[in-house]
DNA sequence: GTGAAAGCGCTAACAG
DNA sequence: CTGTTAGCGCTTTCAC
């Protein structure tokens, strides 16, 4: 079943149905209607791998992100899926676990035509990796991006953020404050650690290496393990008094850590999050956090490589879009 | 750049450039080389848009799935796309929101062979709609599933999980148990609101209808508004002394709501939730909760639509997978 | 306003 | 072991 039937069936010519199909002017409305009748009672339906060869396109926007598990990713996918239907594009996901080979085998994806363009998650480092090979292949940034790659990006300021979170806790008194990171791979979580340097330094602090942790996670339990390390490495007096974790699901996973540590929060520890995940706001004591707009996040970068896609030549600009600080109990 | 420059380049034809491409055997070691030598020297990709055409396969999956934003869908996605890249598929996501329209568009896309199968996480009241109209393209439900459909399934037996929740909460003395649901659409909110009703009648108690909230919704938010209405309802023992929400959502929202009005858990009430969804663990009182295996589920769901692909005309079974009672603090 | 025909880039008979 | 050739189903000039 495929044009040509239809066409007999019409009593016209395969350039015509097609020219119904795809809405072109020049059919008369007579001939229109009669092809209309016979692609209805066929039950016909264009096959889009034929008509994605001719035309050159598969119309499937690439998502790589490292974990789809994490909820701030998920919505950030959300929101990518969203305008990616809208403009008649559908998402191929790809988990990559941040596994710099099974992204690149993915990022051929675009090579072997499977799909138009890709928007890119995963760390940096392998950012600068895939620009280097990929020529003008079309992708774009979405949360983590390095400026100096020269690809569209969306993201946020992570300095400015990570610094606000600090001058918060440091407006509350407290001053043994600690960073709990998600590790060296992705620049995000480099342009938070020096925010959070910054902003000690300039409140007259001098930054205990101590208390600077590095995960190389954003599970959960890495947060719990990592407080209740950090609680247990001395008296209450001796031990930060406030932990700013770069996510959300590591904050939780240290309220939960100081909980079993016997730290009370926020009066023994105060504790910042990062994200603003939908969790956030229920557990106890809700999470004080700097909140990212996920979904628009991922909106925003589906738009620029939309945009990327329409018009090759034109620069795509890079977007920060705004943070913002949501003080709830925790800090 | 096509599979004849490709052929040229190194002096033979394109159906030998093709045997070497494909691994076919029947091909001289020597000419191989000097194949994967111009493959190699020319960057040369397949277009697989031109194989697929010429294949009658896309190699995607296509997943839909209610709204990944929520843990556990996230956790089943995953475990769908692990399967699928390892069988040399890739994952088409689309988020339906539960919307029929959006679901029967996104179907489309098998008629229009841009997937060649669909996993379907949808309630059971949209499966029957898609089965009428599927004819015998090649989908599975996943989670969500009605036996009488007669499509491939896997999921759990989910009236005898809400029974042994409701059990459990028996054996520690509760006995104002209410059921927060989700609503109508989804058979497993049927199976289980059914479990909790027989287990209570086994248990020689009548059901109180004013106990058995339906939601519409797996929000956070949701969960803590019914949790604070029912609490609200009257004094602390004219009320609940257990809720049983059927998601770990749900359910932590409820803790969030109890807590709001006043009520402690577990000691005024104990809540019980339902998937383990990795914040489950990390809230204060743990939540106790009926485990999915929510990887496996997906994984599973994966394997029965590649076997399905791989033969169909064979009758792929349908699979209940284990679920368990997580005991913590929260009940 | 409509049709004939040429491919898109690939795979798979079929010959040799 | 290798080459020739016929399509896969569609869109799109180019004629009429």
């Amino acid at each position: 079943m495929s044009i040509s039937s239809v066409a007999d069936w019409a009593g016209v010519s395969v350039a015509t149905v097609s020219r119904v199909l795809n809405g072109h002017a020049n059919v008369r409305p007579e001939t229109r209607e009669r092809v209309m009748a016979a692609v209805e009672s066929s039950g016909y339906r264009v096959n889009e791998l034929a008509r994605n060869l001719r035309t050159a396109e598969s119309r499937l926007l690439l998502t790589m992100v490292p974990n789809v598990g994490n909820p701030f990713y998920a919505e950030v996918v959300r929101g990518i899926d969203s305008v990616a239907r809208q403009h008649g594009y559908f998402m191929l996901l790809c988990d990559t676990g941040a596994d710099p080979g099974r992204e690149r085998s993915y990022f051929d994806l675009l090579r072997r035509r499977r799909a138009d363009g890709a928007i890119c998650l995963d760390p940096a480092t392998i950012q600068q990796a895939l620009a280097e090979e990929s020529g003008a292949l079309p992708w774009v940034a979405c949360c983590e991006f390095d400026q100096a790659v020269g690809v569209p990006y969306v993201g946020i300021d992570n300095y400015r953020a990570a610094g606000d979170a600090v001058r918060h806790l440091l407006a509350r008194g407290r001053r043994r404050i600690a960073l709990i990171n998600s590790g060296d791979g992705y620049l995000y979580a480099q342009q938070r650690q020096q925010g959070y340097l910054d902003a000690l330094t300039e409140a007259g602090l001098t930054p205990d290496p101590r208390w600077l942790v590095n995960l190389d996670s954003l599970d959960y339990a890495a947060g719990a393990q990592a407080a209740a390390a950090l609680a247990s490495a001395g008296s209450i007096d001796d031990t930060p008094d406030a932990i700013f974790a770069v996510s959300d699901t590591l904050a939780i996973g240290v309220i939960n850590g100081l909980r079993g540590a016997g730290r009370r929060v926020p009066d023994d520890v105060a504790v910042i999050g990062f994200d603003d995940i939908a969790v956030a706001a229920q557990i106890d004591p809700p999470l004080t956090t700097v909140s990212q707009p996920m979904q628009e996040l991922g909106r925003t970068a589906a738009r620029l490589l939309l945009q990327r896609l329409a018009n090759p030549s034109a620069t795509v600009p890079g977007v920060l879009l705004p943070h913002r600080l949501v003080i709830r109990s925790s800090a």
